[in-house]
DNA sequence: TAGTGGTCTAGACCACTTT
DNA sequence: AAGTGGTCTAGACCACTAC
């Protein structure tokens, strides 16, 4: 009998975790009840429940009502990715951030972007292209499309001096959102901006994002040559 | 006074997420104590810390001890990331995966790699080259070091038929994993085995895996050009 | 040292799913 | 119909930390 009283809920999860991947709880193979447990680990029945509940969340087990919980085939990991401001990120690397506002222009809904956001195709939208740099050098373009009829105050926004993700993360936060990031190869325009030639690599991520079903916003960032995208998990 | 009594902790959430969002409560400012909000919410303390500890899981809201809960200033931006098996990838978009081993050998480990795992500069590593198809196209080079001593058992490893990734997941999950995105230019080697021409822009995703501490695998997935990732949160 | 979140408990009832 | 997880409650004690 150990005597590790306070921390239960943390030593049912590791446990059982750790079961599940020494393999005394095979792939596929179906776990005590919560009760069950219970009784094994003299606790709660919640306790287990809160244990299992996470391990459930991190992808570990499945849980069906009156089937029970089962060891999941194929223990899919998931990585958690930051999307920060290019200022934030430009400042995490210690460069000094600065942000240029390129191009800005009401516009009535191109037939790709409509289609992208499935708006009214004679919608109202703001186009604004700008750019972010790190120690003087690019590292960001930032192409972008606001519906207007979704975030009407962005018509008025002063987007001189930071960018408008910035402005939109604090203004109208989204409620759900999209993202897809590719390799591209530079055209003409784009190595331009970049100040690279034209064929170079970049990562370019892309998303959209809605607000309570609204589409709102599409926007492309493309990031310098060279650039990496992080995580651990 | 609303009578729905039987979905307490995410009628909490949700309000609580309402008043973030429509900045009742606004960025960086303090929310009520648990007991307050139970009282104003007629539900029990523990309801509302669920319901609290979701928000705070979900980045929205920051706890302290003693200090209380308060709004973040940069809402959520993180976003779930699924790493998934060649395999896997390939069947969820309907094409027929083939998969082929290209190299396998033992080696003592490189420079380079035994700076990048932190192993010893003798250490015995297994280094795999393999391929995957889809539809007879190519879809991912998969190019993998695997540090012997931490999974002996892939020294008798059948991986003619399936790749490694499959096999480790299987028999030897990672306790903790690093990954890199990044867009490469395709060299001749590379883009010989994507059926495809030098300087092709390609997403390469690199990944470092370690099991309870011990450095593990290293792999290189590059992928075919025109590929994608996606995810919605 | 006092206030706040973190966790545990024992019991209860409910919801879903399989049989 | 019965079994399993899902959630709520009321009360308790603990751990951290700002004061």
């Amino acid at each position: 009998m150990t005597e590790q009283r306070r921390i239960s809920f943390q030593v049912v999860r590791d446990e059982v975790k750790r079961r599940i991947e020494t393999r005394v709880w095979p792939q596929g193979s179906l776990l005590p009840t919560e009760t069950q447990l219970a009784e094994e680990f003299s606790c709660a029945r919640a306790t287990v429940n809160r244990a299992l509940r996470e391990l459930s969340d991190q992808g570990f087990v499945e849980r069906k009502r009156k089937s029970g919980t089962r060891v999941k085939k194929e223990p899919r990991k998931q990585a958690k990715l930051e999307i920060s401001l290019a200022r934030q990120a430009v400042e995490q690397q210690n460069s000094d951030y600065r942000y240029a506002l390129v191009e800005r222009n009401v516009v009535s809904s191109p037939r790709w972007l409509t289609s992208q956001l499935n708006v009214d195709p004679d919608a109202r939208v703001l186009h604004i292209v700008c750019m972010h740099y790190a120690d003087n050098r690019p590292f960001q373009l930032e192409e972008r499309w606001v519906v207007i009829e979704t975030v009407p105050e962005i018509e008025t926004a002063d987007l001189n001096h930071s960018g408008p993700h910035e402005w939109l993360l604090n203004a109208a936060p989204f409620t759900e959102a999209e993202i897809a990031f590719s390799a591209i190869s530079a055209d003409g325009r784009l190595a331009e901006f970049m100040g690279t030639t034209t064929g170079t690599s970049m990562i370019q991520l892309e998303r959209t994002t809605w607000k309570d079903g609204q589409p709102m916003t599409f926007a492309r960032l493309t990031h310098h040559p060279g650039y990496c995208i992080r995580s651990k998990y």
